[in-house]
DNA sequence: ATTGTATCTAACGTAACGTGAGGTTTTATA
DNA sequence: TATAAAACCTCACGTTACGTTAGATACAAT
């Protein structure tokens, strides 16, 4: 009542924004105050208060200064389909913010045991977790549907307990690395690998029989495409490992799956 | 296996990204390729696809590039704090696209019944809902708690009503800016407007006794605060507004509440 | 005459790339 | 063998919504 216009200070004081955002409203003509003609001061008016409400609520909303914009000024604003639209593209974000803190909460349920993780190991667990769709979608290549289902099949508590397993025992193949395969340690822990792909999937010979046989198929696949299944080992220690595995497995008479095969 | 090393196209797919990405973070220094001393071509090795996932991953979890690459020179990462630190600023996130997206569905439901919705009116309502947890606050400055408890002690739904009824008489009210005061019609739309207000607490005329007396604080909060209920009138919408109330409460006999005031 | 206050314009910095423009080398084709 | 296509290179501007100096101007108070 006092006085119906307010200088640029007292203006952003009022609406609670800054000197320099009301500038740049300015700039972009959002919200283009009166001028003084001599020293080219802004000067807002009471009624200006509400605009930069619309502005402001609109920015809470979600969208950009350009769109407000057009909002500003189509007074027939189709407003129901815009905010529909706003809804739903929050809706997504919201997704992707619970699959992040869920990715987050695995991670920390692996660092709480293991009191050090090799960065290498961490990351590539977090990374099947994060990717844990485009993984499926890949192994429907070659895999059927329902050994797809039995893997992935499995409560948020067992997923966590069996990244636990593998930073361990992933940890100590990167110790061993370099020494003698036929070692007892070397074959105790592979052994204990093995088991938690036993635990994970009891199958795991049958889901390992097809691998071998579509394993041109995917050579194929792998030659052109993305790298999915990030290794947390070097090309060094990775041939160590398929050795120490291979021994492993002999040993272990993987030949009864050999004969299977033979047999179809 | 056949190759040892990429070149950036045939690297930026495997590791589903783009070369401009590739050379974003040679030149940031996040992943630094070898480089053919003759033509500057660009080369990576079988290890960096794993440098890669590590930024992908915890750009993931919503660290920026530039911690990403103190987290990739730290080999003891301080992990467990950092994700835990993350995790807490994604719950906050959440936290307001819940808060948006609520606003959005109250939006919404204005919008399904008054067909159509003066912009102004639109933005106050909004605004009342968005800024709920400042309005508490300011209002704390001057009424007691338990008045405050009760205003927003109020189911969402009712909310949602009241909401709509308010945008409904708002907009009358805006059709008969400027027709006479004391008109049948103007009277009864500024009854419909009490009703609401007494529908929302019925003690209303408490507090409106208890904002008369301290009318003054208010006023000198005012001055110098930002305006945090946005009026959906103009000026001269909003002085028609309060003669047809003040009227209203004549005819209405809000001299019992005079009376009760001098009582004390 | 000087100091302080409020304002102005201009212009760079931010994050993480996308998108050309214009130039070079190597490979494939007419 | 001349040329065109692939694949690469280095600038360098555009994007969003302001924050942050820097230097200049107007006006009021000391």
């Amino acid at each position: 009542m006092t006085n119906d216009y307010y200088r640029i200070g007292e203006f952003a004081k009022k609406t609670n924004t800054t000197i320099r955002t009301l500038h740049y409203y300015d700039e972009i003509g959002l919200l283009k105050p009166a001028r003084t003609s001599k020293t080219g001061d802004r000067y807002y008016s009471t009624n200006e208060i509400l605009t930069v409400q619309k502005i402001v609520t609109l920015k809470y909303l979600g969208y950009p200064l350009n769109k407000i914009q057009k909002l500003l000024n189509n007074n027939e604003w189709d407003l129901r389909q815009s905010l529909s639209f706003q809804r739903e593209e929050l809706v997504i974000k919201r997704q992707q913010i619970n699959h992040m803190i869920k990715t987050l909460d695995h991670a920390l349920s692996i660092l709480e045991e293991n009191q050090t993780v090799d960065p290498n190991i961490f990351i590539m667990l977090i990374n099947s977790i994060q990717m844990e769709a485009e993984h499926k979608e890949w192994m429907r290549n070659f895999i059927p549907e329902h050994m797809i289902q039995d893997i992935y099949n499995i409560s948020d508590e067992k997923q966590q307990q069996l990244n636990k397993r593998v930073a361990k025992e992933f940890a100590n193949i990167k110790k061993l690395v370099g020494t003698d395969h036929n070692d007892e340690h070397v074959q105790t822990v592979v052994a204990a690998i093995w088991d938690i792909l036993y635990d994970l999937y009891p199958n795991i010979e049958d889901i390992i029989l097809r691998i071998t046989e579509v394993n041109d198929d995917i050579d194929r696949h792998l030659a052109e495409a993305p790298v999915l299944f990030p290794s947390p080992f070097t090309v060094e220690e990775e041939e160590w490992l398929a050795q120490a595995i291979s021994i492993y497995l002999e040993k272990k008479g993987m030949e009864k799956i050999e004969d299977k095969k033979e047999n179809d």
